[in-house]
DNA sequence: TAAAATCCCCCATCTTTGTGGGATTTAAAA
DNA sequence: TTTTAAATCCCACAAAGATGGGGGATTTTA
């Protein structure tokens, strides 16, 4: 039996949501508010929520700076975010600061039900749209930040190539093998997405390096 | 027999050289002014001068915007720039104009001499530190002005290769053959004095192409 | 009008690059 | 201590680049 608390100030929304849930017998069905002012209004609360559906476009406290007054006085509770827009920006927001499902309020019913068992069982229930935008930021993550970031080996070699040298005057220049510089070479381009010594001058007079 | 004309407002410079002239056998001493005006007014001579020693920092007409004037009445008469600053805009104006020599006014008396024979003799007399000067100009006229610019067809095809295209690339985008691309950046090469598409680019970014 | 530039194309040859593997060593982090 | 990240080196092959020729066409300019 999960609980489920639901902050949302639509009412064409809300409605439909409560009664659907309210219906589900493996779901408890906890307290409706309109705003967060309105919910923490009830505290301290008799049954602890398990999930809490919260609306991002609330009036007053937003829902987005309700993440952490929230988390904070239910540590336990999985949220899980209801917006109709899937700005990207919003979307890290909440889950830096303790979200952890994302669904679009186009979202079927039945859907959301498997999303709330999903988020009270530790899983990341999201809308694939928004599932495909956490993907892509830890895409960047890993290729700009992390796998971008060249070896300080790597970073003399870009130098030499800038100097205009070829593999053969670089290796000569770092005591190396030409193969050691062609090594370091590919895994230059691969991290800068290039895949030429011009291109890589370039970068580098862009400063993108 | 030189026979040789001084304009010269200064009379610490003009008087020694007069007398160390005028005491020279193979020099016939001319006529001597304290300005151009003067000089003109002098007009028409009787002796022609072969060479005119030209103060440049004189009032009224300078000896600068003398140069052409004189050079329209006396067009055999070879001009030697006088001037105590060697400033480089002047000298380039003056030999503009038609000097054909340039000297520093701290110049021996002995090598004024020797100047204004070879001025005479179709010479170009002037003090080392103008060489040098001159010099360099050519030196920066041949490489940077004349060899150095390059063609719109080439200027076009730098700005794909700084762009990281392959020479097939560059062919397609500007409708031509493969030779064709390899035949002008042959020619670029030669006058950007490198021989790599990556020097080419770091060129094109330093802003010296 | 006759040089001088500029542009277009082709050939041949040799070097350099770009790419895809794989192997070893070493130092640092887990 | 095992894993991981970095660095080192090697092989091989296809593609691209650099270099030196040559032959024309057209346009500028002296």
């Amino acid at each position: 039996m999960i609980s489920v608390d639901i902050i949302e100030d639509v009412a064409d929304i809300r409605n439909p949501l409560k009664e659907f849930l309210s219906i589900q017998n493996d779901i408890l069905f906890g307290s409706i508010s309109e705003s967060v002012e309105e919910y923490l209004n009830n505290f301290p609360k008799e049954i602890l929520p398990d999930v809490l559906i919260l609306d991002i476009g609330l009036p007053g406290i937003s829902g987005l700076s309700a993440i952490e007054i929230i988390k904070e006085k239910l540590p336990e509770t999985e949220i899980i975010m209801f917006t109709v827009h899937d700005e990207p920006g919003k979307i890290f927001d909440a889950l830096k600061s303790g979200a952890s499902g994302y669904l679009l309020k186009n979202t079927p019913l039945d859907e959301i039900k498997r999303a709330v068992i999903e988020a009270a069982n530790n899983g990341a229930p999201m809308s694939p749209s928004i599932a495909r935008q956490v993907i892509q930021y830890f895409d960047k993550r890993k290729t700009v930040k992390e796998s971008e970031i060249l070896t300080p080996k790597e970073r003399q070699i870009v130098n030499y190539i800038v100097d205009g040298q070829s593999y053969k005057m670089i290796a000569a220049n770092l005591n190396n093998s030409i193969e050691t510089i062609k090594y370091h070479t590919k895994n230059i381009y691969k991290k800068l997405h290039v895949n030429s010594k011009t291109e890589v001058v370039a970068k580098a007079f862009r400063g993108e390096i």
